[in-house]
DNA sequence: TATTGTTATACTCTATAACTATA
DNA sequence: TATAGTTATAGAGTATAACAATA
């Protein structure tokens, strides 16, 4: 991860381009973002499939069902992954699992109503602290108040300035 | 991505438990960072795709090698893919597309010399630029030089701290 | 007609284990 | 024996397009 176009004195060059390469400071900022929270989500990732048997994104489907809330796929696919298909793909494993069931609406027969079961909740209840004793671990522990409330802000304005972007050479929003 | 542990006021509740939730602070920071380096990932991925027809790893291999400096397969194979037949594998795509080009090491018949080719090379400066565009454009064009710094240096932080973690629950690092 | 969701299918990527060849 | 790399294989995950059912 390293190359990026500068001058031995780490100064960017652009002889006759139209566009400078990054800056050193930016450079490192960029790298260390990709890295650092890669590295974070494996260890995240390993946690869940060792301790509970989930992927990440059975997770977020189990955590987003926790209220107690049934939620209709279109729902649960907003943010979470990015074709309908793939969400069946996952529900199907978590209710083959036993973790959710699936109904259809009363209110709109089309729509199907996912529900947490208990033991989804069990699991859910089994495999939350270590997350949390992990994030801790590999983050928290690391950084003071300050650079909490830094990280949560820069991220945050990231997060949203990109959701908020118009899709670049996509058809539709919804998949 | 919503429903960790914590009262109607916001507080983290623990009742008699041993680990307590995350404090509302820390989890706005947790997600911002999942979401946002989530992103920005696709995003650049989408681009690197579009353009150049490359995955992130690929375009990680062809980056590295961009010295011009011969490398062997175990050395690229460090940081960038977990397994050695998963570098094996996009390294012979690589090939299969005239970016690369793979030859036994002088010094040491068992290992293998990768070396860019000028297609490689061409490929690079083709989807360069517009990669810059991409991060330039979904993050630093969005933070003031403080928030750069600040997030260089905490991700940096986190980085190296995962990185110097022993490997939990696993046989060795190299795999 | 538009929307919800599923299915069939193909493709990408990754990992494990067995294997070859060299040190 | 240990190391570098490949291969065979299997499995997880994703996306696209076609489809059925309902609004």
């Amino acid at each position: 991860m390293t190359g990026f176009d500068r001058g031995a004195d780490g100064v960017p060059q652009h002889g006759g381009n139209e566009i400078p390469a990054l800056a050193p400071r930016q450079l490192e900022a960029y790298f260390a973002l990709q890295e650092g929270a890669s590295l974070l989500q494996q260890q995240i990732e390993q946690h869940l499939r060792t301790e509970g048997d989930l992927s990440l994104v059975q997770f977020h489907i189990l955590m987003r069902l926790r209220n107690g809330t049934p939620t209709t796929m279109t729902e649960l696919a907003d943010g979470i992954v990015h074709s309908r298909s793939g969400l069946t793909y996952q529900a199907g494993l978590l209710e083959k699992s036993g973790l959710i069931t699936r109904a259809p609406s009363p209110d709109d027969e089309r729509a199907t109503l996912v529900t947490l079961t208990d033991k989804g909740r069990t699991t859910i209840a089994t495999v939350l602290p270590g997350h949390v004793q992990v994030v801790r671990r590999l983050l928290f522990d690391l950084l003071p108040d300050e650079d909490l409330d830094d990280l949560g802000r820069i991220m945050g304005r990231v997060r949203d300035h990109i959701r908020a972007e118009p899709p670049r050479s996509r058809g539709s929003r919804a998949t």
